[in-house]
DNA sequence: AATGAATGAGACTTCATTCAT
DNA sequence: AATGAATGAAGTCTCATTCAT
């Protein structure tokens, strides 16, 4: 009669824990693919595989979603760029890690989720709160090789250069990349 | 005989030949206040104090609607940029005039609408011929006063410090700001 | 394919004048029936015959509709009470026609929908601007045949004892009432 | 063996005995500010402050919820109105304690949860019984000081001068009230 | 040419109730 | 005995679009 979802005891409620996190995850892939206008709780509970009801059980509402959703999706992002900063060493290396975090990493999906979370965090307080922690957390990734106000600079320098990449038909490739970062650090 | 669309004005035809530009206009006020996703025909005309059905008279539906809209913006941004660089004659002047750019220019509604349509960029090629093109005159406004290159990666780090600027709760100076472009520029 | 309503112009849509007026009754109706509480635009919708979208074309939300619905029920009521007051025309007979008014009239869907009005009255002003005009053209139409005070201690006294009809399982007696009439009005 | 529910407190049993009085309290309260329709297990535990689950456990569903509730309010205002006309020992001061009844105790919350039961009354049996049982002790107590007619006649009296008062932007006085006490009760 | 009327689809959300624990 | 988890049903409302006029 009802679909027997995923592992038995089809009698009764199932409970799942991590359902929420599963939501989350959901929400982003549906934000990335038809973005926070075309996010909706129907979609996100489809590709999740949960029952509409649930969304709004485990979140008080679509806002909610997608704060919990762009705070782990910023977090995440963090992690990695402060895990590559991490791993090098010697300030020489650390422009060449910039350079491929920006040539390498930045996925498609990843650019479409950042700038739907600027999008709404220039009109939400509440969502700013997380691209200023995400923006701090860069910045402190970057002095560890960096002073503080080069740290800054080249924060936005690698935004700005990501957002130009990925909006452009031809973009800069890797060693203007490399000779931009140069020029910021003044290395 | 009444085939006559370009300048007529019989009696009770185009008596109100403003009204496409008005709802353009009328378009961007609600994106930059509402954002695209809470951007309705209904909200549009009722700004642009129009009849509901003219909306999809004039425009074949949402999206010639907004294709439309920001290519005004982005043509507006692209024209402003060009005569505030065209202004300047000397180089040594130039980094002043990025910088006053910058720091004096970038308003809340205009960030606001530009990651409106980065969002829909990345995601949607029509738009992002938009976003090509106004990129491409910004870089040819800048190659007034710098080589090619440098003129790129200028461009760049502009959009990136307007972007810091706007999320930042504490944003970079305009002397950081300067610095920036002294760096990038070799100035 | 779609069920054909009432008369013709099946491809298209209907131009129905007399279409709010229609859902207005079908409110009252599913209001005598089922309650506010019970009472949604579904249901209204399916009885009126008119699709759910028509409900929020025609009023802004429930909240309207349902004031309009009371209005027209006061409306009609006090215009009944006042007819059946204006068609008397000695005061002898005025208690008789009040006596009738109260024994002969007052339906159970009537009553019903009464306190319905009243209870949001209690908790509305909105609705309470329905009840005090109904209870001033109450007493108006008393006040033809005693004085001011005696019509508003009689207008009073004929809700009592409606509601004490409706609500009593062995309800007072036509002789009953009448003494009480007599006695409030000292005739 | 474990049936008796009043007294135990063996561990993990009943460990909080006043609760189910408690739901019932705060029902009321959720009656009296959102109405009967506006009223849902949700806010009555939120406000009861017992879980969720706890309002299925204690009452079978809704109904049975309002009824207790209804119940407990018409007793309530039974006991009251019976100890005032208790304290009244002479006729003469019986029309005093009307008077004050009406004038002194009705409360706003006390005829909003009125007109609910009534609504609810008006189409459901089970809860008319409430309100005849009401009726008939609102009669009894009159009867210690009038006959039987002049007190039902009197008791419907004091129901519409009491919903008169409570839906009347300037309600009839003291004076009049006892006025009308008086013509009807022949004093 | 222009628009008011109309509606089906779908949005978010609340809810009573069930069930495993 | 008691409850947190869970969900299907239904609620109100918004909307883009269509069509007769």
């Amino acid at each position: 009669m009802t679909n027997d979802s995923s592992s038995g005891n089809v009698i009764g409620r199932n409970v799942d824990p991590g359902r929420r996190d599963r939501i989350i995850d959901a929400a982003l892939e549906v934000i990335a693919t038809q973005g926070v206008a075309g996010t909706s709780h129907r979609k996100v509970a489809a590709v999740a595989q949960v029952p509409l009801g649930s969304m709004t059980y485990y979140f008080s509402g679509m806002k909610e979603l997608l704060h919990d959703a762009f705070t782990r999706f910023a977090d995440q992002a963090a992690d990695t760029f402060d895990a590559r900063m991490q791993a090098t060493s010697r300030r020489v290396n650390a422009v060449d890690a910039v350079v491929k975090a920006i040539v390498e990493e930045r996925s498609q999906e990843n650019t479409v989720l950042t700038y739907e979370l600027y999008t709404l965090a220039a009109r939400d307080h509440d969502y700013q709160e997380i691209t200023e922690r995400w923006m701090a957390r860069s910045s402190a990734a970057l002095e560890r090789h960096f002073d503080p106000l080069t740290a800054r600079l080249l924060d936005a320098l690698i935004e700005g250069i990501t957002i130009h990449r990925a909006l452009d038909r031809d973009p800069v490739g890797k060693g203007d990349v490399e000779e931009a970062i140069r020029r910021i650090t003044n290395s």
